[in-house]
Formats: C-alpha cells, structure tokens, sequence
DNA sequence: GTCTATACTTCGATAGAC
DNA sequence: GTCTATCGAAGTATAGAC
C-alpha cells in the first residue's frame, strides 16, 4: 500500500485517489484494476462493491480531471482591471502552475480527446464559450478594433497559445530523461516560458500584418 | 479484410500495414493482434510466424514511424539558399504536410516518448543533434550575432515552433466533431497555420528584448 | 464493508496438420 | 506459408462467507 492511501479518510476516497494517479498516468487501458486494488491496499472486490466496473470508476476520474483542468483556464479570462497583454501573461504563469502541480493532465485530457472525444467534447466546447464571451475574447477584438493590435481570430489565438503551454509537459518523460545526459532543467524551462510566451505573441499582436 | 490489405503484394507486407494503420492509431494496449489479423484477412498463427510476437511487430513500427517524421524534419534544415525567415517558413510549411499526409503520426511520437522514452529518446537525441548543426541553429546564431534578431536558445525555438504545428493534429477527433457543430475547417486551419506560426516567430524575433 | 474463491472473458502464443 | 485447434496467462467481474 502507498503512502497515500494509507492517508485517505475512507476506502472509498482511497481507492478513486489511487485509481486517479494511475489512470491519469497510464490511460484507461494501460490501467489494471489489479493495480488499483493492490496499491490501495484493497482487493478486487472491493472496487467493484464502490464503483461497480473499472469503466464507472473511469468515468468518475474522468470528470475530475476535466474541471480541475479547465478550473484553472477560466479563473484569468475574467479577472477585472488587467490589461490585455497583463491578462495574457498572467494566463500563462497560471495555466503552466496548473500543470506543473498535475503534470500528467495535460497528456491525460489529449489522450482523452482521442478516445471518447464525444465527452471531452461537451467539456471543450463549453470551455470555448466561456473563452468567447470572456473579457479576454473582448479585449482582442476591441484593441484591434482601435488598431493597438493586429486581429486574430479567437480560435487561432487560442490554439496557439495552449499549444505551447501545453506541449512541454506532454514531453516531460523526455525531457526527464534528457535532464540526465545533458544541462537542460524542466523547471527553469518552465520559467523562461512564462516569459518567452507572452513576449512572443505580444510581438505578433503589435507587429504589423 | 480492408481494400488496404488486399493491394499489398505479399502476406508479410499486408500485415505490416495493418499493423501500422492500427498501431499508430490506437496506441500498444489498444490494439489487438486478433484485430490485425481479422483486417489483415490472415490470422493470428501467421502473425507469429511472420514476426515471432506482438512486441517485435509493434518495434519494426515505431522505427519506421520515427523514421517518416524524422525525415520529414531534416530535409529543410539545410537546404541551401534560404534566408532565415524563407527556411522558417519552408519547415513550417514542409512539417504540416507530413503531418497532414499521416495525421496520427504526431499523437503517436509523443505517446512513444512517455510509454518507451528510452527509445524515443535516441531518435530525439539524433534529432536534436542534427537540429544543433544545421543550417538554422547557424543562421539563427549569426543574424543574431549582427544584431538583426533577438538571441534566443535553440532548444526553446525549437521547443516553441514544434507546439504550435504538432498540437493541431493531436487534437484533430476534436476538430472532426468541431467541424460537424461549427464554421471550421481543419484544412483551412493549417493553411493559416503555414502563415501565422512563421509571422509570430518573425515577429518575436525582430522585437526587442 | 471486506474478504476468499472462483467464474468468465480476452488476449497472446504455439503445436501440429496440410 | 497458411490454417485449425488449443493452451496458458492476465484481466474483469461476481457469488457467498464473515
């Protein structure tokens, strides 16, 4: 048994943190509910008593990881008083703690959107109607509207913009292997990020077209 | 038996191209030998004999997966002849049609370097390599030396510039659906992409720090 | 609620006939 | 080379005792 199931208040809430870890970690198929049992320190049984099939208990995991990850985008879309460029920066610091405190999500939910893409769906395109009518969205079309930015389609903003928040964790098994054979550190990538990201899609919104 | 596997000249040939159709698709865990053989129109003994276990079938895949992606990369990299801006936008341009020929290529490389990263990792470590010598890490280098662009680490350009054209097509499920609800086009998408991605990275690189 | 024991299913691999 | 038949391992689920 792990140390943090032995922590947990109930087996319940025991086995679905270690189910948790280990789904988002290895996929639903790479998962086995043997796993699950013995790292909780419970049998078989006992997870089929609570979640009924290992398909139920995914689900329920499933559901968590969605809204802890979209959690953290929406916080920032709305947050009164930011500048544009203020907005964006502090959307990517925000976005790479996020997944700096979960670094498996952001490959789980892809991976998801391939599977079961008609879940991850309904959670993405709900995100995306938050993310249009957010003061961000509003914010891009006013100030190209006025001419301090170039315009750009939300949806093209958006992509770009996760794309590489997200890439670096997707890559973190690499990049974990790379920290040993060569000078590169994750963290400080990390950092830097947070600076090159913003500063590099400044650069495009105030360049000319 | 698939039309795929019927146009294959011989028995060995046919199941390899299954094999990789559904292993680039599904992943290890999601494909079954059995699956293989139904489409391959064989069954699974043949297998066998062919290529002794579902492992070693599986490796002469990821090899020749890593090699058509690789590929893809080096050829631009040192093209003679190309201003920096003109080379960015070739591999920009170069990249997405690889990627747009075999779409599950991407998903299928960063799914490798988290389940098998010690393999992975030779081929990027290759990669990087080659990244580190050519034509571009020069040019990115001198014209920075000159003053004509920001200075900026290899590693993070290649880092950023690879986001933003690998994570389109690792979301394409959700795009197919999108496509279905909404006004997009996933082709359209990535010839704006051809434009977008080398005008931000331009743009970043002629801003000042 | 939790366990043991076991049934049922799927999967990968192989023996042996042709 | 290709097939049928079958084995053994691994995985999920359930019955029934406590």
């Amino acid at each position: 048994m792990t140390e943090e199931a032995q922590q947990a208040e109930n087996t319940e809430e025991k086995i679905r943190q270690v189910a948790k870890r280990l789904f988002t970690e290895r996929g639903y198929n790479g998962t086995k509910i043997r796993d699950v049992a013995e790292e909780a320190g419970v049998n078989i049984a006992l997870l089929n008593y609570y979640f009924r099939s290992k398909e139920r208990l995914y689900e329920s995991i499933v559901i968590e990881n969605f809204q802890e990850y979209i959690g953290a985008l929406s916080k920032v879309l709305n947050e009164p008083g930011l500048s544009l460029e203020e907005r964006i920066r502090r959307y990517t610091a925000q976005m790479i703690d996020t997944l700096k405190a979960n670094p498996d999500l952001a490959f789980f939910i892809m991976n998801e959107g391939r599977n079961n893409s008609g879940f991850c769906q309904r959670f993405m395109a709900n995100h995306d109607a938050v993310v249009a009518e957010s003061k961000m969205a509003e914010q891009l079309q006013s100030e190209a509207k006025v001419g301090a930015i170039r315009p750009i389609d939300m949806f093209m903003f958006d992509a770009l913009l996760h794309a590489q928040l997200v890439m670096p964790f997707v890559q973190l098994p690499i990049w974990r292997q790379m920290e040993r054979t060569r000078d590169v550190n994750f963290n400080e990538f990390l950092e830097q990020l947070k600076q090159t990201v913003p500063d590099m899609i400044m650069a495009y919104l105030r360049s000319k077209p």
